[in-house]
DNA sequence: CATATTTATTTTAAGTATAAAGTATCAATG
DNA sequence: CATTGATACTTTATACTTAAAATAAATATG
């Protein structure tokens, strides 16, 4: 029973379930900024207020600290999905300011090793507990109980994306 | 039977829950962030591939193609989300090349009314359809049936975080 | 009506973002 | 060993981003 409600299980869809899907796709992709905008711009602003630090500074640190003997400069750009040339005036902005240090490797003189400072890393910590707190602060109001189930959710969209990225 | 087993229905959480709930928390923002990256980064390509065309030139057609008898300056870092300070270099550039209009208010000297040309309009139309078919295309692997669930999941994520941001 | 406050917008300063061109070094080939 | 190509990184050009100060016009208050 309920054969002809059922759709099509394949394509071509008609114009009007194409239209639909269009919208709740676009629907889905306005929501998803709407979500990152609200909450990065307030871990922002936060971050400028209680230690006029920035979120891009802050990423980097969060990488070097989990590698104690430094990590080689190309890698930043591809963990952190960020520009290769964008990535050098915070580079140079972390080592003047004592976080960090740049060392051109003796192997191959093209390639920089930067490492974390012991200041840096004390820093660093310092500012990852209140960024865990503002985090948990801000999405207190969400269900505990639901917070792996979205995180699966959007797992599956991001290699959705990915796979269709990689295709053509 | 398994009275046990069961959480505390409310506060204080203990310590072991509270680390796991902040992890699950952490791993749900990076998630979002990762997805919203992805897909902006993509579409901003596309953008500037094919249209020689800024996201934010594009939000802001999208915003005045609603509104036939343009809109008055202030309402349009309101509805993007966008600083003012912002806004108007991007509105300068959209101007200069056509696609806006500015004219000062009668009624109020301070205010500014931005209305859309007919060119660009017509650019406008084009340029969203292409949005929606890349939108579509990035988005094709994720399960159609699952579209308005994640959107709903991320509507009460926003509605929670914005309350957070409220309170204090 | 003069002064004070608020509101709309612009300007400025510092930083972040990409793409694309440039420099330096290394590796591989003839 | 000179040339060619690949790799690591920096520089440049352009644009976006916020916060905060500045300007200018309207409104409110004494």
């Amino acid at each position: 029973m309920a054969v002809a409600k059922e759709s099509p299980p394949v394509s071509p869809k008609s114009g009007v379930d194409q239209e639909a899907e269009y919208r709740a796709q676009t629907r889905l992709w306005l929501r998803l900024l709407a979500c990152t905008t609200l909450i990065e711009g307030e871990l922002r602003r936060r971050f400028r207020e209680e230690f006029d630090f920035t979120m891009p500074r802050f990423d980097v640190l969060a990488q070097l600290d989990r590698e104690p003997s430094g990590l080689v400069l190309g890698e930043l750009p591809k963990r952190l999905m960020v520009s290769a040339g964008n990535l050098t005036p915070i580079v140079d902005r972390l080592v003047e300011d004592g976080y960090i240090t740049r060392t051109p490797s003796n192997l191959d003189r093209r390639v920089q090793i930067v490492c974390m400072t012991v200041e840096g890393r004390k820093a660093f910590r310092r500012m990852a507990k209140s960024h865990g707190s503002w985090l948990a602060e801000l999405l207190a109001g969400f269900p505990a109980g639901r917070l792996d189930g979205l995180t699966s959710e959007l797992d599956e969209l991001k290699g959705a994306v990915r796979d269709a990225m990689r295709k053509p």
